[in-house]
DNA sequence: CCTACCGATCGGTAGG
DNA sequence: CCTACCGATCGGTAGG
């Protein structure tokens, strides 16, 4: 009935290389089963191939792991570093800054979902690089926060350490609840957040009525 | 030099069974390694035995899993039930509900890392009252919100689902923070993250600035 | 709680 | 990319 050989009518999707395709089926068995619980058999059999075949395209499956832990790194990096020179004032590059990194995380859950549990398992090496990436990330929102206070944009009192783990809870708790398809897009939420988180759960006081 | 069998003249830690000290260091292994990655062979050594005599105690490997993780939850229900008929007013009620739930994360990092990875790797079942636990919280949290909107103490423009998902997020992603001999106590961050998103970071307008 | 063991499965390799 | 295989380790059990 359908020939997998045959062309197809429908556009093909944008050529993938076998190891592109190896990674992608890994972060999906990875983010579901964990690094420990998926087997390079299992992953194989998702390719159609035998387990020894995937060694003819990567090297083991710990680099698998590495290479796409450092992606999830690279892409936060990548969306969060020119903000450090944007020149608007700190709330709106707060709220892009959030906007960005939910999209991040949104568009790429399950390499997020390992980024974020199985890090540990690193070897020594890749470890320290994603405790450097983590430590960096950390330190951009305590310096937008900083940077806020000192523009008088935000209140003078503030708990920079804290307010940054405030903030980076909100980023990157997302992947435990967004769903694709939701109600909200990635730019949604960081909205929804940024709105909440700048100006507070508390009603103002009411006019006329002291 | 140091008998284990002598008497010891610091006080004696309270009586623990085995299977207490079998849960606490599987707690700890299976945060550490993820449930796939600890085995129970490691699990017997740090305990002194042979891996086959773990079975004397308990009933298998996903017995301690469920345990772990329903142990947790009961903590985190505990922690939180009777707020439901709290008479003081939302803000309130808001900064000691999180104050409650960072105790059960801060005194319990290790299960409660279990408790937020590994819930995946349980059977049908325990999965099911996991999930439906998880709805539970989100419930209230959001039951919380409402009821302050609706005492006029929050905005009355705040999105329910939002904010619910924001103040889970704060008190959620501490397990992958907090470290007990830090700073802050768990009721010191509650106080810090509540000031937060009660009042925003937004500074408030000046006074004779117009 | 130990010894001794079970079948299954693991990541990975040799040779084609 | 396959076949056939390696040693190691897995969760768990029998019998004491």
């Amino acid at each position: 009935m359908t020939d997998p050989t045959a062309p197809s009518l429908t556009p093909t999707p944008p050529a993938r290389t076998r190891r592109e395709q190896i990674h992608e089926v890994a972060s999906r068995l990875f983010s579901q089963r964990g690094y420990h619980g998926a087997s390079m058999r299992d992953l194989a059999a998702e390719l159609g191939m035998q387990g020894g075949s995937l060694y003819a395209h990567i090297s083991g499956k710990e680099a698998l792991l590495i290479e796409i832990v450092e992606q999830a790194a690279r892409q936060f990096e990548g969306a969060l570093l020119d903000l450090g020179t944007d020149p608007r004032p700190a709330d709106e590059r707060l709220r892009e800054a959030m906007a960005r990194h939910l999209t991040v995380v949104a568009g790429n859950l399950e390499s997020a979902t390992v980024f974020f549990h199985e890090w540990k398992h690193l070897s020594p090496d890749a470890y320290a690089r994603v405790t450097a990436w983590r430590d960096t990330t950390e330190a951009f929102y305590r310096g937008l926060v900083a940077q806020g206070v000192q523009e008088g944009v935000f209140r003078a009192d503030l708990d920079v350490k804290m307010t940054a783990n405030l903030i980076l809870s909100a980023v990157n708790w997302s992947y435990t609840w967004y769903h694709p398809g939701g109600r909200l897009s990635p730019r949604e939420v960081a909205d929804r957040y940024a709105g909440l988180l700048l100006g507070g759960l508390r009603a103002p006081p009411q006019e006329g009525t002291p």
